[in-house]
DNA sequence: TCCGCGACATACCTATCGGTATGTCTTTGC
DNA sequence: GCAAAGACATACCGATAGGTATGTCGCGGA
C-alpha cells in the first residue's frame, strides 16, 4: 500500500532494499546521479519500476539510502581503530590502510559517496531533504573528526607538522581519496593487489604527515 | 548560416566563446554534466539558448571545450617550469606549486577538468565524440607525463621513493587535486590565502614523495 | 478456505530539456 | 548604400525519464 519505512533504516536489512542499495551504487557511479535513470537501476536488477519505488519514494531517497550505507560502513569499521591503542603514528596508518582498503574493496557504493557527487545539485531543489542532507552531512563530519582526534594527539606530541587538524586531514584524505578517481575495478584483481596499493596509499599520506621519516 | 568553426578552436579567442565557456564552467561544476542545462549557461549570460547553439553544435561539445580550455592552460603554464633547470625535488615542488594554485585561482574551470565527472556517461553514448575524446585523453597524459618524467628523474638521482613513476604520480595528484572537492571559493579570498594553501599542500605531497625530509 | 497485505509488474501521465527552424537586427565588404 | 553574412532571439518539436495509479500474484493467519 505505502512504501515501506519511509526514511527509517536503522537494522532494517530487509534483504531486497540492500540489493537495490547495491545497483544503486554502481548505477550512480557509473553515470552520476542525474544521468542515473530508475529504470536503469531496475533493468540492472532484472525488475521494474515498479520494486524500486516500492521501497523508495524519489530517485532522491534511494541517492541518500546509498550514501549513507557507505557511511555507515566506514563508521563502523574505523571507529573501533580510532578508539583501540597504539602510537598516534600506529593508529592513523591502521585507520588509513583500512578506509583506503575500504574503497577499493567496495568500490561502487564508496566512489558516491567520497566524491559527493551532486552534492550541490540536490541542495538546490531539495528543500524537502534538508533533513536527511543534514544526517548525511553529521556522518561525514563525525568521520572527519575520528582522524582529526587521531592527528590532533600527533600534532601535541610533536610527532605530526604543526597545522590545524581540521586542515590536516585535507590532504591526507586527498591521498586516499583520490584512489576513487583513478583506479578502475578491472577483471578480478586479487584482495592482496588492493591491499598492495592502499599500503603504498597510506605510506604516502603518513610520511607527509610526520615530521621524522618513519624507521 | 552555420555554426562558427565546428571544432577547432586554435588561437580561436571570439571573446564571445570565452564568455560562454566560463559560464559554461560555472554551471557544470555546480550541477554535474548531466543536470546542467543549456538554458541554465545562457541565464547566467543573460542571453538564451540562440546564442550558445550559434557556436556550439551540442552540449557536449560545449563540455569538451571547457575541458580543452583548462587543460590547455594547465599545460600552458607547466610546460615551462618542467623544462626549466633545478634538481627535481625544486621542480617538483614548483610545478605542483604553480598546478594548486591555477586549480584555486579558476576553480570552475578546473573542478570540471580535474574530477573527469561523467567520463563514462560520455564515453557511453557519445560514439560520435570519440576523437574529441581522444584529444582530451592525450593532453591529460601529456600533463601527467610532464610530472612523471621530473619524477623519474627524482627516482633515479635516487632521492624520491621507488615507486614506477606513473604509480607514484597517483597520490602526488592526490593531495593537491583533492582540494577541488573540499575547497570552495569563499568571498573574496586573497590570493595570499590561495598561495598558503597550495604551498601547504605542495609541501605535503613532497614529503611524500621524498626518502628523506626537506632540510 | 478465504481474506488481506506485502511485493512487485504494467500502463500511463506529464514536465523538462536538448535540439531545430526561423525570424530580426547589426555589421561588414564592395 | 546595399547585399550578404554574422550574431543572436523566439517559437516550437519530440523524446526521455520521474513519478503515479492500478493491477496481479503469492503467502500467512484466523
Amino acid at each position: 500500500m505505502e512504501p515501506a519505512r519511509p526514511t527509517s533504516r536503522t537494522d532494517d536489512t530487509s534483504e531486497s532494499r540492500q540489493e537495490i542499495i547495491r545497483a544503486a551504487a554502481e548505477v550512480f557511479m557509473e553515470f552520476g546521479y542525474a544521468a542515473s535513470t530508475i529504470d536503469a537501476v531496475a533493468d540492472r536488477l532484472g525488475a521494474t519500476k515498479g520494486r524500486i519505488y516500492h521501497y523508495y519514494r524519489s530517485k532522491a531517497e534511494l541517492y541518500f539510502d546509498v550514501q549513507i550505507a557507505a557511511m555507515e560502513r566506514l563508521l563502523a569499521e574505523i571507529e573501533p581503530l580510532a578508539r583501540a591503542e597504539g602510537s598516534p603514528a600506529e593508529k592513523l596508518r591502521r585507520m588509513g590502510l583500512r578506509h583506503t582498503e575500504i574503497l577499493l574493496i567496495d568500490s561502487a557504493t564508496q566512489k558516491v559517496a567520497v566524491q559527493g557527487l551532486e552534492k550541490n545539485l540536490l541542495a538546490a531543489k531539495a528543500a524537502r531533504h534538508v533533513k536527511t542532507l543534514r544526517q548525511i552531512v553529521r556522518m561525514r563530519d563525525e568521520y572527519e573528526q575520528l582522524f582529526a582526534e587521531v592527528i590532533d594527539q600527533g600534532i601535541r606530541a610533536g610527532v605530526f607538522i604543526d597545522l590545524p587538524p581540521r586542515l590536516a586531514t585535507k590532504p591526507f584524505f586527498g591521498t586516499l581519496n583520490w584512489v576513487t578517481v583513478w583506479f578502475s575495478p578491472r577483471k578480478l584483481q586479487r584482495p592482496e593487489d588492493l591491499t598492495a596499493i592502499a599500503t603504498t596509499l597510506t605510506d604516502y599520506a603518513l610520511r607527509g604527515i610526520l615530521k621524522e621519516p618513519l624507521p
